[in-house]
RNA sequence: GCCUCCAUGGUCAAGCGGUUAAGACGUCGCCCUCUCAAGGCGAAAUCAGGGGUUCGAUUCCCCUUGGAGGUGCCA
């Protein structure tokens, strides 16, 4: 069979790609990926009024970050543009018609105010509101004439008042709903430009689009486009919705109540790799017990049967561990490069080994920007309590911590060579000597030049970063602090 | 209100009439260890409720409940 798969992206150009639209983006390009098809972007404008400046530009950087390359779009061309609906805004119009003349729309002259009126006044008697066909009665000619005569006018769909519209979905079966339930949505709007549910059935056919994936709140609407199609004597194309992504059980994820972007993601120091890997996991699944893939794989990987019908919590702390997983992964000198800037938000590069210091961190990382709170007690020693010299299984407490102290600032002093070798060789000497536990010893030192309960290394490893002189200042500051309260 | 859809642990989820109901995150415990991570091992935790159908329901049907979406000259 000759069947082309063509799937197509079709977002509107209202502001920043949130993760639900990144995700039926990802779906949709793996879609026509796996099948040999094309992936196309189409941006939907039609709304004037929701348009946000630059957000057309702001499509493109988003999928161009998650590695989303589509065949035919308003940037890259193709053979059935333009991409971009307000470009398209003649070719609507004349379909309208079209379905005037076999009955299936109409134009209406009512005018919005009229209309939010009659609308308001059903509402307030508690009565489900619908367009009451008023101008579908007007004879054929004196509509023409008012068209002609420059009145505004609305194309309404004619909806059967009896009978049922359905349509078939891939992952939701046949959906059906009777006539008289279904309004009779306007087309083409008083702008003259198309309704998403015109434009869509239009570009959609025009374009040759074999699989329709969106989202999920256009499925109550389906078996009202499927109507369009028969009027047109159209073949329809395949359907699969897709489910919305959730912040809980009950509120999807939305930009104002501070939920974050894809880009928002990224510069918070999350990988596009683990960001793509974790959301093609949420709402899909392999069916398999694989849990990382490459863009590449999932291109191989994806089945629309492993899509799921409910929708899916987005996770942050799984999105942690996934991006902590890529991020411990990373050859040293990547993990670095990615490190380095968010380390110099808070260090020295000149005065602290940055390098070895990212060694430590590497395994350590989940996310890039915990990294500043990390490791900003190198550049400053922080207030801390004496508290933390006690430690159960370490067996200290402030008193072993003075003790432990009058153990390691001697040696540490008298070090010329502030290496970790040398560092480690001379204390732990010390130490054996003293009689006193490696631990007994290190931790309270650690605390002691750290002011820190977790750090990203021991104390050994800590000292050689701080470096002498702060280190000797460091465990001064605390053996003198140790003394006056001990006293 | 009406219409459509959905329903397995805290979360992501496998399951598609017979299973000890996978796996992952998280949580908890143990090991390793100069802290915390990483790594290794182990544990607790799920079929919303009620009716059917069936020899047998997590699985099929109905109802209830809960949730989502739609009900715009927004998409």
């Amino acid at each position: 069979m000759s069947q082309t798969v063509r799937t197509r992206f079709a977002p509107s150009p209202t502001g920043y790609m949130h993760l639900g639209n990144l995700r039926t983006a990802l779906y949709t390009y793996l879609m026509a990926r796996k099948n040999g098809g094309a992936f196309i972007l189409r941006v939907e404008d039609t709304d004037q009024e929701r348009e946000v400046a630059g957000g057309i530009e702001m499509i493109y950087k988003s999928l161009r970050l998650a590695g989303l390359t589509y065949d035919e779009g308003p940037d890259v061309g193709g053979p059935v543009g333009p991409y971009i609906q307000s470009q398209r805004k003649d070719l609507y119009a004349p379909y309208a018609w079209e379905l005037v003349e076999k009955g299936a729309a109409y134009p209406c002259f009512c005018t919005k105010e009229q209309l939010d009126a009659r609308r308001a006044a059903a509402e307030a008697k508690g009565e489900t509101w619908k367009y009451d066909k008023h101008c579908l009665h007007i004879p054929a000619a004196e509509a023409k004439a008012r068209v002609a005569a420059g009145e505004a006018y609305v194309i309404r769909q004619n909806v059967p008042t009896t009978g049922k519209a359905s349509f078939d979905d891939l992952l939701y079966g046949h959906v059906e709903v009777d006539c008289d339930t279904l309004d009779d949505n306007v087309l083409i709007k008083a702008d003259g430009l198309p309704t998403y549910n015109f434009a869509n059935v239009i570009d959609d056919h025009l374009m040759r689009i074999s699989h329709v994936m969106r989202g999920n709140e256009y499925l109550s609407s389906a078996p009202k486009y499927s109507l369009l199609y028969q009027a047109f004597g159209w073949e329809q194309p395949l359907y699969m919705h897709l489910t919305p992504v959730m912040k809980d059980a009950t509120r999807k994820l939305s930009k104002r109540k501070g939920d974050p972007s894809f880009e928002d993601l990224l510069d918070m120091g999350y990988l596009t790799e683990a960001v793509i890997n974790f959301m093609a996991l949420l709402g899909w699944s392999p069916g398999t017990e694989q849990e990382f893939f490459t863009l590449a794989e999932l291109e191989q990987a994806f089945d629309p049967a492993g899509l799921s019908k409910s929708p899916s919590v987005f996770d942050m702390v799984k999105l942690n561990w996934f991006n902590g997983e890529y991020i411990h992964k990373l050859p040293f000198d990547t993990y670095f490069a990615h490190a380095k800037p968010w380390l110099e938000k808070v260090l020295d590069p000149a005065r602290f080994d940055l390098r070895r210091l990212a060694e430590m961190l590497q395994s350590r990382t989940d996310v890039f920007n915990q990294l500043p709170d990390m490791v900003s007690f190198l550049a400053e020693m922080p207030a801390y309590d004496s508290a933390l010299y006690t430690h159960k299984k370490m067996k200290t407490d402030p008193q072993v911590a003075l003790a432990a102290i009058d153990v390691a600032l001697p040696v540490l002093e008298g070090l010329s060579d502030w290496s970790e070798a040398a560092l480690h060789d001379a204390l732990m000497a010390a130490i054996a000597a003293s009689g006193m536990k490696n631990g007994q010893v290190l931790w309270p030192v650690r605390i002691a030049i750290t002011g820190r309960e977790s750090t990203p290394g021991g104390a050994i490893e800590m000292a050689y970063l701080i470096g002498k002189p702060e280190s000797v200042a460091r465990l001064k500051a605390a053996r003198a602090r140790l003394t006056a309260e001990l006293s």
